[in-house]
DNA sequence: GCTCTAAGTTGACGGCGTTCACATTAAGAT
DNA sequence: ATCTTAATGTGAACGCCGTCAACTTAGAGC
């Protein structure tokens, strides 16, 4: 019968990765819920798997939101580094980078806010894996900060803060979402000049 | 029982002024826990009335929510105005309101953290009293951007966001909190020079 | 083939936001 | 002074939530 073969086992009583399944589905629904509303019961019931099923793999719902978090910063990352590759780096790579950071976060806004909701707390429990995706953030910062006056520490902050703060008020509903304003505001950004 | 708190007496079946004591221990609560922590049952205990008497006061939730965000805007944007004149207006004023920006931040984050999670929604809510104060926040921004070339908006979104951002990214322990670094970050924010 | 154990289920508990029917009170008209 | 009425607070209940404990299933290894 039927059976897929490779990248979805099959189905029974035991699920073939449920861990998988419930990070899958719960990034499905961050696209259209809040992640605030976004229920530990609702990701079981899309997974189609009982709610205690969850703990056979999380122990709680904070590290499933952690879960969720740390794939979510991973993509922001990869978002950043292909924007950065495609305008050629330097300078024109940095200021990419930027405005990527604020579109990802309007392209989903529930799981951006995730992120950061969640990023302080999983670096104390996980440690590592999303260590590496958050120092991409942060050496594109001070990498460009040498290349002007100032403290480099103050001017990579400064952008990062640009960009954090740019793309938050946008989502709060604060600044207009303008795509053009994106690319003036970052870019500018690069300040000492 | 006695004990009625502070300075309204009268006090039986009809609490005095049951609004106003809600948003007065709501804000006391916020001082501990987090927005989203916080319950409606509890902020009836808190004031040592039923949960349902809420209802008499607010449509909602979200209603007690936002007007808990109403008074938090209210503070912040006197917290700014004080810092403004302080320094003396003009650009130093303007540097002085960033850095405050920050530092309510910082002392009420959680407060923080709901002024700008509602809003958007409060806005559309309510509309007026709120605005006063968010308008002072975006006319701040607007008047030293004139001071400066290249556009006035970008320049005070730039600002805005900067201040914005620093205080996002302190708050959720992403950038460490050190107060020199805060007056460093927002002041240099004053670009074009 | 039997056993052991990881993975999923069922049922329950307390807490939440919210609704509805009811109790109490302050205030204005008589 | 009394009666009426609308405003204000109470209590019980509903459905949903996160979580725990006890049971069931099925697949892997001797």
């Amino acid at each position: 019968m039927s059976t897929s073969e490779s990248a979805i086992p099959a189905k029974s009583y035991h699920h073939g990765d449920l861990r998988a399944a419930l990070i899958e589905a719960g990034l499905a629904l961050l696209e259209a819920r809040a992640a605030d509303d976004l229920g530990l019961r609702e990701v079981a019931r899309a997974v189609g798997v009982s709610p205690t099923a969850i703990y056979r793999h999380f122990p709680d719902k904070r590290a499933l939101m952690a879960a969720l978090a740390a794939e979510g910063l991973a993509r922001l990352a990869a978002a950043q580094r292909a924007a950065s590759e495609a305008a050629g780096g330097g300078v024109a790579g940095f200021s990419a980078t930027g405005a990527a950071y604020v579109r990802f976060a309007l392209a989903n806004p529930a799981l951006f806010r995730l992120i950061f909701a969640n990023s302080a707390t999983a670096d104390l429990l996980d440690g590592k894996p999303e260590d590496d995706a958050m120092a991409f953030l942060r050496a594109n910062a001070a990498a460009l900060a040498e290349g002007v006056g100032g403290d480099a520490q103050v001017v990579a902050l400064q952008a990062w803060a640009i960009a954090h703060g740019l793309a938050m008020l946008m989502l709060d509903g604060q600044v207009p979402v303008d795509d053009a304003l994106i690319d003036r505001v970052v870019d500018a950004g690069v300040i000492g000049k």
